[in-house]
RNA sequence: GCAUCCGUAGUCUAAUGGAUAGAACGGAGGCCUCCGACGCCUUUAAUGCAGGUUCGAUUCCUGUCGGAUGCACCA
């Protein structure tokens, strides 16, 4: 189904070349003066050049052309070149009948559906989720809902930090604590233990220590690189072992990231490309594409019309050990082989702009992706205090995700109990959603590449441009709709009619806009755009709520009508934050 | 030092080169015998500075000031 706007433009571009000009010039927009108009034409002013006739005059002509329009029940030219529009109240609703009989909402399907790999979430295992992975992990999961339901292959990938010096460190901790266990005996041959020598919380304290003491211990440290050395080579107890911090880690992890409603199709890691990195080096060595540099193995990005340093992309420490850049290139590289994906999709921390800029041009250059396969990378900045400074607790220490769920949720239980007579536990069920939905959209509503300050009075509050907000708007909604069934109504027998005052036409106005809207927020991966629309749908729902007379008005068609209306606006906003990450309860 | 990104009401935030820069919070005021007042309506206040391109600039260009970040063996 074709845009509103798409739709208004060609009767417009119709005009244009009716009245002589140029159709090009027939571009509509949304009205940035809604007290004026609804929609706007501009071109008038854009050809008045190329014409060599005042504005004005053009627009006179175009307007002329308009009259007998059915797509238009007004077009005013206004100085100094302007094309005033209003819209058919006809024409807007069979646009909207349309809308709501088809299942996407007039979303149209793309052409060649690609297949996108979203890796995002940056977790490492053995590490405790912190406050600095909430934006990862929430404007990944948005990207990979908001592709999907465009109609893209989706597969979001959380590539755990599972492999690297701090996996020697926790197994050194380990050893520490339990020097007895038979994972460190290199004698012995049986079957190892199925339970786990530790607990998620034994785990989240062996790696702090462990890590804080290498720092000052050079001798703990060269321990900590030899386990690592033995893990990575192979030793059989080590491998064992570090099973076991796997899935004590990833249970735990996919427990706090599900509270997020966040969740991933694949668990991979650094760790599932190790055995490829050789090859991978061996064939950067060979295709002449990697050399030595001050003992290290790199491979040069500069291209002629850099104006920033571009440091060689880093493939070899000058010991030999792997880093970052090498697992990111050998995950490249097995993404291709196992998945083949048009697209790849990165989520990270802003301040990785130039290290992915180098990864990517290593991978093209050394042709591990070919040409028409898609890199791209967002960068998202600091989640930070009221102070403007990087959250912290109020010890200064790094807060932990879980508390600051659970902070949230507490203050949204407060909330929704004071607020509202609601059974105990109906009231935690409902504050989970909410603060999930006020989190979310407190971070999502921001343009991902900017800081942004994290309030938590300001996100859950239920008034103002907020995630509670959204999902009041939504449960209004609903109250009514199960008021009209008690009353008898049928949902599925009620029917859309002509906007009957104002504020229903600006509802069914601001529906109109769905489809573009979804597009746009797909091809710009900007979930913000979701926000704002859901936010000015909400605003005109309330509107239109408090003009219309909905279960109170006598007429039984327009009553109806209205009750269509209603429904296509739950759903729309469902789906909506469907797509943002979060659900509304029946009742709040 | 070099580079990248960002500077919009008191605070927070939006705007493919288009009209009088759009919201939110806060401040001031109004609306419940009526479908959820956690709502609605009115009002207050902003493009860091200086140039340039353009009929027209928050947007593009140059300079400048301020902030954040980055500049190969961390991730």
């Amino acid at each position: 189904m074709k845009k509103l706007l798409d739709l208004l433009t060609e009767e417009m571009q119709r005009a244009f070349e009716d009245a002589g000009y140029n159709r090009e010039l027939g571009r509509v927009t949304v009205s940035n003066r809604p007290d004026l108009c609804e929609y706007q034409c501009n071109g008038a002013m854009a050809g008045a050049k190329q014409y060599k006739k005042a504005p004005i005059m053009i627009a006179g002509d175009v307007a002329a052309k308009l009259a007998e329009s059915q797509v238009f029940s007004e077009v005013v030219a206004v100085a100094p070149g302007f094309l005033n529009l209003k819209l058919s109240e006809e024409f807007l609703l069979q646009f909207v009948k349309e809308m709501r009989a088809d299942e996407k909402f007039g979303l149209e399907r793309p052409a060649n559906p690609k297949k996108i790999i979203i890796d995002y979430g940056g977790a490492n295992v053995a590490k405790p989720l912190h406050v600095g992975h909430i934006r990862s992990a929430v404007i990944g999961e948005s990207l990979k809902r908001i592709n999907r339901y465009v109609g893209h292959e989706v597969i979001g990938d959380v590539h755990l930090g599972d492999w690297g010096l701090q996996m020697g460190l926790v197994i050194t901790g380990i050893q520490d604590r339990q020097p007895e266990l038979v994972y460190f005996d290199d004698h012995f041959t049986g079957e190892y233990p199925t339970e786990a020598p530790f607990t998620i919380s034994e785990l989240e304290e062996i790696y702090p220590a462990a890590s804080a003491r290498s720092k000052e211990d050079a001798a703990y440290k060269a321990r900590a690189m030899e386990a690592t050395f033995k893990l990575q080579s192979g030793v059989r107890g080590y491998r064992a072992l570090w099973r076991h911090i796997m899935n004590v880690s990833i249970a735990d992890l996919k427990k706090n990231y599900g509270s997020l409603n966040v969740e991933f199709d694949l668990w991979k890691g650094e760790s599932d490309v190790h055995d490829l990195i050789p090859e991978m080096v061996d064939y950067m060595k060979k295709g002449g594409y990697a050399y030595i540099s001050d003992g290290a193995l790199v491979v040069d990005v500069k291209e002629e019309t850099d104006t920033k340093e571009m440091p060689p992309c880093m493939i070899l420490k000058s010991d030999g050990a792997s880093l970052y850049n090498t697992t990111d290139l050998a995950t490249i590289m097995e993404r291709v082989k196992l998945y083949d994906p048009d697209e790849i999709i990165y989520v990270t921390d802003k301040r990785q702009d130039l290290y992915f800029e180098q990864v990517f041009r290593c991978a093209r250059k050394t042709k591990l992706v070919d040409a028409d396969t898609e890199l791209k990378w967002i960068g998202f900045g600091t989640m930070n205090g009221k102070d403007g400074k990087p959250f912290k607790t109020r010890d200064g220490g790094v807060m932990r995700l879980e508390n600051l769920i659970w902070e949230t949720k507490e203050e949204m239980y407060r909330k929704i109990r004071e607020g509202r007579q609601m059974p105990e536990e109906e009231a935690r069920d409902v504050a989970e959603l909410v603060a999930v939905s006020a989190l979310k959209y407190g971070d999502l509503s921001n343009q991902a590449a900017k800081d942004y300050i994290f309030d938590i009075d300001r996100f859950t509050s239920f008034e103002g441009d907020t995630g509670p907000y959204i999902l009041y708007t939504i449960v209004r909604i609903k109250s009514i709709l199960s008021k009209y069934i008690e009353q008898g109504g049928d949902l599925e027998k009620v029917t859309l009619t002509t906007a009957q005052n104002e504020s229903s036409k600006g509802l069914m106005m601001q529906l109109s806009q769905f489809n573009a809207m979804m597009q746009n927020a797909c091809e710009e991966l900007a979930p913000h755009k979701v926000c704002a629309y859901i936010y000015d749908l909400a605003n005109a729902l309330n509107h239109f709520y408090h003009e219309t007379p909905i279960l109170n008005n006598d007429n039984e068609e327009e009553r109806n009508g209205l009750i269509a209306l209603l429904v296509l606006t739950r759903d729309v906003l469902e789906t909506c934050i469907d797509v943002l990450g979060f659900r509304a309860p029946e009742r709040m």
